[in-house]
DNA sequence: ATGGTAGTAAAACTA
């Protein structure tokens, strides 16, 4: 258990949690998080490798479903008011499997999987945006922007063009595109800092998912940030660091994205 | 040129 005054979390897009327990596992044990969120389990509940977190003395929260979306909360300290999905009485699907969240030491976490939005004509990049809107909505009712939040998780989103490479040939890429772009923005902009930006407000080249069917994809730089932690302002001014954690990307069998972590203290 | 790989779970579908 580590000191009250310090937090330190970490967002990670699992692609299939069951095929990604010796990275996670050995991840966590080189990294003494209080907090760690993950996307894309795709395992529905009855499934979900629970056991070796708990042996680990780590607490987990999860809901998923069979073979796409699902979302997880590990920690080794109490995960108070789990909630999942928006639970704002608005939408017919709740979305359960994109949207956990809780409360971890005080903090209030909330974990996304935004969807994907497959191309702009497509009927699911409108329901991405609309995604973002109902978020937005939700932390104006359910949140301040006065207590420490922390959002992290996929979003699908490179918020500029330092965060993609070949942004010119992004513009209709439904993780690029002016409209994805803004929505995001907008949630960002009801009180949250981009805490990479805040300490690598410049640097280019750094990403955190990088396409599997792109040969060499790393070596090459053909990356997106489109995973994100960003934290309430009075939160914000707590960081420390924040950084990708490109190690887990020479062990065996990485997923396609790569964990992303940031420190508080004080 | 519109591919490519990976996970889930059992043939496509999603990313």
């Amino acid at each position: 258990m580590g000191d009250l005054k310090t937090f330190f979390i970490a967002t990670f897009n699992a692609n299939g949690i069951r095929a990604r327990m010796h990275i996670i596992l050995k991840w966590l044990e080189k990294n003494r998080v209080d907090c760690l969120c993950i996307q894309e389990t795709k395992v529905q509940d009855a499934d979900f490798p629970e056991a070796p977190f708990t042996e680990a003395g780590f607490n987990v929260i999860f809901r998923g479903q069979k073979a796409y979306n699902g979302v997880a909360v590990i920690s080794p300290h109490e995960i108070e008011a789990p909630v999942f999905g928006f639970s704002d009485g608005q939408g017919e699907d709740d979305d359960e499997t994109r949207l956990a969240r809780c409360t971890i030491k005080g903090i209030r976490v909330v974990n996304t999987y935004v969807p994907q939005g497959r191309a702009i004509d497509d009927p699911n990049y409108q329901k991405k945006l609309a995604w973002f809107a109902r978020l937005k909505r939700l932390f104006e009712e359910q949140y301040s922007r006065d207590e420490p939040i922390v959002w992290c998780g996929d979003m699908n989103v490179a918020p500029t063009p330092l965060d993609v490479y070949h942004p010119e040939k992004k513009e209709d890429h439904v993780c690029y595109h002016v409209d994805a772009r803004r929505a995001f923005n907008d949630v960002v902009e009801w009180g949250f800092v981009d805490l990479f930006r805040k300490f690598h407000p410049d640097e280019p080249k750094q990403y955190t998912f990088y396409d599997y069917r792109l040969p060499k994809a790393v070596e090459r730089g053909l990356g997106w940030r489109i995973d994100h932690i960003l934290a309430t302002r009075p939160l914000a001014e707590r960081a420390v660091d924040c950084w990708i954690d490109l190690e887990p990307r020479k062990w065996k069998k990485p997923s396609d994205h790569t964990f992303l972590a940031a420190r508080f203290q004080g």
